[in-house]
DNA sequence: AACCTTCGCAACCGCAAGGAT
DNA sequence: CATCCTTGCGGTTGCGAAGGT
């Protein structure tokens, strides 16, 4: 199996990659280490990109990588952080260190998501085909099951009081995936202030919401993964944090209401 | 047996983020 | 601050194998 062999304008070889050069690639690795992927090939005498070698070496030479069929313990797996983080290979790929993320997409793409389809699950949002449970905006004019509608505040207050793990998931794929640091996501929370007061009591309230958001920042540690986080039961395509910030799943973001204007308008902070 | 379709997987491409200059 | 370069990611493609008719 493989793709034929060709070479492009640059004379670089592009397609099935052969015995003898994998045996160049992996010796060259040992020897010097990973980094420098612009100017391996040169050093490691091969006629190929530092993009196709990187692929080669992270995809199939790496040690530790798990080749063969998926068991449905790993299916299972798959399937439920997809759930959480949609199609963010890489971060999946990282909660199943043996498994490459190319694999998980290949096996996801070709399989799973047809498998869910037949179930009658939409691949996409994991929930039943026939039924909408995603909240949608009733001023809006759309009127589809887009996964990001626009929330609104009768959907806002109906939603559980309580922390959500996917929202905290979505916060540590954020970290742990995009390379934001926690220092700037606390520095964005942060640095929203309320726009104009409106009375006192309601500015204690919205302090105090406020460090109750910006402690749930504080707490996640960097090294966490998906699974030491706490779990809840959220399924909705909106996801509540409290009643002052909503989760969207399939955005790198969460949502925190404008606390003086509490009938439509929340602000996305995108992580 | 021959042909057609689907599956599985390796590899490519384009784009974006982040770092270096 | 702007530009360039490198790295990483996700979507897509190409092709042999396997299965179906």
């Amino acid at each position: 199996m493989g793709r034929t062999t060709w070479f492009d304008v640059d004379g670089l070889r592009k397609g099935e990659w052969t015995a003898e050069e994998d045996r160049k690639l992996v010796v060259y690795i040992n020897e010097h280490g990973l980094g420098e992927w612009g100017s391996l090939p040169k050093r490691a005498g091969l006629q190929r990109c530092g993009k196709s070698c990187r692929l080669r070496w992270l995809n199939y030479l790496r040690p530790g990588i798990k080749r063969g069929k998926f068991t449905p313990q790993e299916e299972e797996e798959i399937i439920k952080y997809h759930a959480l983080l949609g199609n963010r290979w890489a971060a999946i790929a990282k909660q199943m260190p043996n498994r490459t993320d190319n694999d998980i997409k290949n096996h996801w793409n070709s399989c799973l998501k047809k498998r869910l389809a037949k179930k009658g699950i939409d691949p996409m949002t994991h929930e039943p085909t026939t039924t909408t449970s995603l909240t949608v905006d009733v001023t809006s004019s759309s009127t589809t099951s887009s996964p990001t509608p626009s929330p609104t505040s009768s959907s806002f207050s109906s939603c559980s009081s309580t922390g959500s793990a996917r929202f905290l998931n979505k916060l540590a794929a954020g970290i742990s995936s995009r390379k934001h640091g926690l220092e700037s996501i606390k520095t964005v929370i942060l640095a929203e202030q309320p726009r104009e007061a409106v009375d006192e009591e309601k500015m204690m309230t919205i302090n105090m919401k406020e460090k109750e958001l910006i402690s749930c920042y504080m707490e996640i540690d960097e090294t966490m993964s998906i699974d030491e986080l706490p779990c809840d039961d959220s399924t909705s395509g909106f996801v509540a944090f409290d009643d002052y910030s909503l989760i969207d799943p399939y955005r790198d973001g969460v949502y925190v209401s404008d606390f003086y204007d509490e009938t439509e308008h929340l602000d996305l902070f995108l992580l």
